[in-house]
DNA sequence: TATGAATGAGGGTTCATTCAT
DNA sequence: TATGAATGAACCCTCATTCAT
């Protein structure tokens, strides 16, 4: 389900001769491709995954690649552009309820999306500088689209006195950044659990943009 | 001043007759390649660097490069141990006020630091996996060692009831990837200078351990 | 017709569509390399060749080499293998009649293989130490049977009271070591004739190991 | 003892005010350099064996290497043609009685100096090619010299009717070939001592040249 | 759509050697 | 006599990619 920038998009319509099948064939390749560029890439990093490497895994020569992406790159672009594509998809269609409070709500799916893609969230940001600054640039503008959803949040929450927040863009970065953090240490099966996760992190975040301090006994 | 593992500095007992000139120059040598590898891996990678671009920029020729460093891969164990031993120096010699709240003070070091470094820093987040096993265990017990800076404050805080955390090793690692992140966005001379940033960050840290909620308003 | 070990072999079953006539393009280039190497590695050993000389030879550029063996080790175990193969198996097609005395016969057909097959056989003695040890433990094996084959003629000689040999063993590598330094001297067209050189040995083995001395004139 | 073509041979009545402690420590590097690439030479070949390795294992850096040989192949030389030069030299003072038949003892000396000096004998085989001309001409002098020996001692038997030789070229060939092949296998502590191994190949020899063939019963 | 052969460039590394000290 | 730094050339091998089949 997960959009995809592939080369046989553009062909639906092309000649029906070859036959389903061959076609099929073909779509299933160029997926086997991705899955084994993204499991690689996330491993060992762009630069050091050959297409030889790539091959192997899906069981094909390193040429038949070929038909499938016009260059190595190409996958990478592939592969970061969908991720991007998915995750303000999945957003706009996230089915947790939209009576929830919008920072919660963000909150819980950037750690549940991003515990669920590992590989991709991993060089979605690892990877950035080995994409071509064309696919750079597209990449970066979905990036900052999703940020202004939580910056949207962020001042929306603000105008309507439910948060203080003195630099909304600078507080979506840092919230941003701790999530986005935790599948670097995440453990499945280790001592907590994803939503016990989920709880802490809602709390820090929660606080750290809530409108006022009690007392004095703030530190400093 | 930063520490380094380099090859030559074990050999004080070597036969003294190749002068110290010679020696001196070689030292400088190596601290050129360090340089020159630390802006090449931080701008492209390790894997994307060749060891050509490297002794280019250094002013030698390739096998020059051999008589400093066995291996490519030994540049980067040096950089980025000796990155992570500096980072642990720094924050003992630190010359930021031992009076000051002790989160505040990590939370001042922490920006302050990777502000300065933004290679060296960068680096150890990217390069963990193109180092080998044995340098990688290294590093990850120093960025724990780090990391207990942090773990230690929190405890000591709560303790105290000054601030408020439900688990320390969640807080720390959501504190440090927050802070962490903001070289990968902050720009010198843009609309927010170093010390901003700092109150900032510093703000919404302290507010996200404080040790208590305001009142009925939050959110959920 | 020699015997290879070639990488291209054990493929029968590959998928068919690249056509017979890419794959018997590609033996043909594995042929010529195995020519081109077998040449350098005899006239300069294996340590002083490179594959960019072989390539050269081939007319191709070196890193094609590596689609037909994966590495110069490999060409070097190719040649030396298949070397002691032929060896054996031409023993045992020899045309040489089955009537004539099995060790004449073993003589002659020893002289002729050897001063037909010069590169192959110099390799094969002064490149021993070139191979891997798994390499080498094949072909030390090969060698031993070849060996066999004439140390098995002397004892059954002597058995029969036709020949006197104290040890068959020794005298076996006596007589190899005899035979086998012909072609480091021997050129063609020079004073004697392969023939010519075919009788002399044969006479000086056939002396050697001749049942008795007949008188007393033996010298000491 | 062996004779040496060591550079610093040249050198006796070079200035004096260095000391001669300093010239002995000289000489006595240029020794073990000597020793040091004997065996490597032999083990690996000239051409796989680096000045690096030699240094190291004299315990000294490569480039004081060249304070005692100009070049590797001075090295190589050296070893080759004092080697020549030391064989020659031991049979013209071998202790074996000059009363013995020529034959044996020429047997007999052989045999005992290639098995005493395995490691010479072996690379002033394999590493001919490697001498560059000049130095491969003497060697090759030096070594038809060597062959005159065995050469006049049959064709003077022959004359006196000792020995039956059709060409004592070839059959000085088939000797030398015969008896050198032995340190190849020969292993101290097998199953043949030294002596042994003497008496074994010089019946051979002395077979292979008896005068007169004993009877009817011969093969063919 | 897949293969196997080939290219051209470049990878990390090693080498014999030089030379100021 | 020995060192440590440097050179310039070459090493084996891998790479992304092309292309005829």
């Amino acid at each position: 389900m997960p959009s995809s920038a592939a080369k046989t998009d553009d062909r639906a319509t092309a000649a029906a001769q070859a036959g389903s099948q061959t076609r099929a064939k073909g779509q299933e390749t160029a997926e086997r491709v991705r899955k084994a560029a993204l499991k690689r890439f996330a491993a060992s990093g762009y630069a050091a995954v050959s297409m030889r490497e790539i091959a192997a895994d899906v069981g094909v020569r390193p040429g038949a690649l070929y038909n499938h992406f016009p260059t190595k790159q190409d996958i990478l672009k592939d592969l970061m552009l969908s991720h991007m594509a998915d995750l303000l998809a999945a957003w706009e269609t996230s089915d947790l309820s939209p009576d929830m409070d919008p920072l919660e709500r963000f909150v819980r799916f950037h750690i549940r999306y991003h515990l669920e893609r590992t590989d991709e969230v991993f060089i979605s940001y690892m990877e950035l500088r080995n994409l071509e600054p064309v696919n750079f640039r597209i990449v970066e503008t979905e990036r900052r689209r999703y940020e202004a959803l939580l910056t949207d949040i962020l001042e929306n929450g603000r105008t309507a006195g439910r948060y203080a927040v003195e630099d909304p863009k600078v507080t979506t970065r840092a919230i941003i950044a701790m999530l986005t953090g935790i599948p670097a240490w995440y453990r499945e099966g280790g001592r907590l659990s994803e939503r016990d996760i989920e709880e802490l992190y809602l709390d820090l975040v929660r606080k750290a943009v809530a409108p006022e301090i009690p007392n004095g006994d703030r530190m400093a």
